[in-house]
DNA sequence: CTACGTTATGTGTCTAGCCACATAACGTGG
DNA sequence: CCACGTTATGTGGCTAGACACATAACGTAG
């Protein structure tokens, strides 16, 4: 099978890895933010769904430490997404630093949707993949990640 | 050799592919925005800078070819640029319309730092990987971009 | 030569995401 | 019990990136 492999840039010649990372990246991105567009859902909110929907009634911090982002970044998401009456943000009965996000039905109801577009985003993905290529490609994909966030040495 | 494979949230888990990207991205954009930053450069910045290193004297449609991103997006980012003084954007002579993109000496001067991170990043990147392992990550990646961007079917 | 579609670019507006700074509440050492 | 460090959250400011709308210049059909 022939796989087109697009003109790289000369600056990022010694990057071949790095750059299709960065491509796929692009494209992948691209085609989530479409779909969740058609769910009124903006790139980044549907983590936090997605880890509420896991486990509900967690605190900011809990959220954070899940996704990974800082901390005003979470804490202006969920304040559209309040707005947007998918979730609620109660005061916590023993801390009064602490809010507790509760989802809303709205927002549970988005648990189909959001499963369906990771299902689409799949299916596309691994089209003209083997399940060799596949478990191959999450292997190491993981260990790019756990290397580039600082793995042992 | 054990990666360890962090919970994928349930609403993801038909999408394990789909959520390696995900994950991996997110760490190798990290990564580069660090060191990115290190050279007073925003992400996204740097792909405009390579483009214009492998070909001066572009015009804006044509570098907006080039990286695939809007119009606006190139427009603002490249205003930036200038103020930044990395480069300046002067009328073409047969079209009005037409603004061509060059780089000033700052501009030019990113080559080597760029070249860098490119090599940083491929290097923490593959680190753990076998040459084999590199090339058949390309490959993959290359292949999903390819279907992700609507591919033949 | 004029009307109209196309092309190149700009601007406004929105959210994501980061850093830096600020604030309130919790906890602990003295 | 009070000063001080820590924790949880908010806010302001910046850029990236997308979409929608606007404008000027080019090109072409009639």
């Amino acid at each position: 099978m022939h796989v087109p492999v697009p003109q790289v840039p000369t600056t990022a010649s010694d990057g071949r890895v790095s750059y299709a990372i960065f491509q796929l990246a692009r494209a992948h991105r691209g085609h989530a933010a479409a779909m969740l567009r058609e769910m009124d859902l903006h790139p980044g909110q549907e983590l936090l769904l997605m880890h509420l929907l896991d486990r509900d009634g967690q605190t900011q911090s809990e959220l954070l430490d899940s996704v990974g982002l800082d901390h005003s970044t979470v804490s202006k998401s969920l304040r559209r997404m309040q707005d947007a009456g998918l979730l609620v943000r109660e005061p916590a009965p023993h801390d009064r630093r602490v809010l507790v996000v509760h989802l809303t039905d709205k927002g549970r109801a988005m648990r189909e949707p959001l499963t369906a577009m990771w299902r689409a985003l799949e299916e596309i993905s691994v089209r003209d993949l083997s399940e060799q290529q596949a478990q191959s490609f999450i292997q190491t994909a993981y260990a790019m990640t756990e290397a580039i966030k600082g793995g042992p040495r």
